[in-house]
RNA sequence: GUGGGUGUAGCUCAAGGGUAGAGCGCCUGACUGUGGCUCAGGAGGCUGCGGGUUCGAGACCCGUCACUCACCCCA
């Protein structure tokens, strides 16, 4: 006997009850995306691991601890895609995309993958859901994209999700809150955590993102980095007006601060209560300095990642559409049997999902079969139909039975099952 | 990387150191050509794996692996 293989950790099939649900989120992600004028882009599961270090941060724990990084036969390192941002620019600035209007908006569905301890709602390999909109500097285009994301989410029917947003300025303004905050800090050094007093070194931002209590005490009173804002204070500020004449509800998160380094200026992140301790559904924000990490011209732009297992997890039933009806076929006998089958194929050649049992077992397997397939209908064909050139047609809600002509059974479904009747 | 919880039938879970069980699901029959309900019967288990304590371990101890939740971090 050999051990039976399992899927990687954090890695996680997804089996046929559950595609459905797949479906209808990506459908609507397509959607929403295209009708927002964003146009589809495919980029590659992996890339050359400069591209990542470069442009997520070479202190970020994502590119420290996270990525699936391998050398090819060549011993060129490459890195399995941890995000979708920056494949994207890459493929933007190496193919001149924005220097056309037409493909200024691009949307991405596709796998990503980060080695982290899985926990409810984090996966090593898991689907994100993203757009990018370059070219503008336009609080228009951040009301733009948050309110896709927010009608995305809303479309969906999620349940308890708030949208919250906060401005991280741009560097120069950054810098100096830096310096700001730290002095505040420094007074209070002995009350922060000590992952907090680490975090003063090398990213004192995230000290207000801290879960800890008394952390969180600490910069309660801590001064506020939008109050810091000179130069992008009037773009934030048209940005939340223009949110609040599109009725997109917001509140305003001074502790928001993104992970990832190419973030400047709004940042914003929709949360649901309905999660676990990891509960961020899709979060965004522009990244005007990208293009020139990566090499390419100066280029504005902005853009959200959405969580697709996340949003599965918390998704309603209400937010899914009936299952095709489905027609079995009952053949049995020596006639019955091989005639049940040519049915079987002519239903099918009309667009009606249909299915049967190859056993040739009893009426009442074959009826047993039928129920617990979920059918709307069954079409009874045994050796006496046959030879009448009839058939059987049973409503499996109603068991009302009629009888209908062999040859005429298949227009007869298609037509009626134009209009399916619920369970 | 750190910490907690859990590993027993396909699934959900019982079994105070003394014969491994239930519910659901599956198969068969009652009903030889009519599903769901009911009743009767049946199949299905190296109790995650390896050691130890004991007359005796699913249970107790040690190790290990897996799953899971949380920290960290993030979508």
């Amino acid at each position: 006997m050999f051990t039976m293989i399992r899927a990687i950790k954090g890695i996680k099939d997804i089996l046929p009850d559950q595609l459905p649900r797949w479906n209808v989120v990506e459908g609507a992600a397509h959607r929403l995306a295209r009708c927002y004028g964003f146009r589809e882009i495919r980029i590659p599961i992996f890339e050359i691991t400069e591209l990542y270090i470069r442009s997520i941060g070479g202190t970020t724990d994502i590119v420290e601890k996270e990525m699936y990084t391998f050398n090819d036969r060549d011993g060129t390192s490459l890195t399995l895609r941890p995000e979708g941002t920056a494949g994207v620019v890459r493929a933007i600035i190496e193919h001149g995309l924005a220097n056309n209007p037409a493909t200024r908006k691009l949307y991405y569905i596709g796998p990503m993958f980060r080695h982290e301890r899985p926990q409810a709602g984090r996966f090593r390999q898991f689907n994100q859901f993203g757009v990018e909109f370059i070219g503008s500097t336009s609080p228009k285009a951040d009301v733009e994209v948050i309110s896709l994301l927010w009608r995305f989410f809303s479309t969906l029917a999620l349940p308890s999700i708030t949208l919250e947003i906060n401005s991280l300025g741009q560097p120069p303004e950054r810098q100096r809150y830096k310096a700001v905050l730290l002095t505040y800090l420094q007074g209070k050094i002995d009350r922060l955590c000590g992952n907090c007093q680490r975090r003063m070194e090398f990213n004192p931002l995230r000290v207000l993102d801290c879960k800890v209590m008394e952390c969180r005490a600490v910069t309660e009173s801590a001064p506020s980095l939008i109050d810091y804002l000179s130069t992008s204070a009037q773009h934030f500020k048209d940005v939340r007006a223009g949110l609040e004449d599109l009725g997109i509800p917001y509140s305003l998160n001074s502790r928001l601060v993104r992970g990832l380094d190419y973030y400047s200026m709004t940042t914003f992140e929709v949360t649901s209560s309905s999660l676990g301790a990891q509960n961020t559904i899709g979060a965004g924000g522009r990244y005007d300095g990208l293009f020139e990490v990566l090499g390419g011209k100066s280029t504005p732009a902005i853009g959200f990642a959405v969580g697709l297992e996340r949003v599965i997890s918390i998704l309603p039933e209400s937010a899914m559409p009936l299952p095709n009806p489905l027609v079995f076929i009952a053949g049995f006998g020596n006639r019955g049997l091989p005639a049940s089958f040519r049915l079987l194929e002519a239903l099918r050649s009309k667009g009606v999902t249909a299915e049967t049992d190859h056993y040739g077992s009893s009426l009442k397997n074959l009826l047993r079969l039928a129920d617990r397939l979920g059918a709307s209908f069954t079409i009874i064909l045994g050796d006496e139909e046959c030879m009448q050139g009839q058939v059987l047609l049973r409503n499996m809600y109603t068991k009302e039975q009629e009888t209908i002509p062999l040859n005429s059974a298949p227009d007869v479904l298609a037509n009626r099952l134009k209009t399916p009747n619920s369970p």
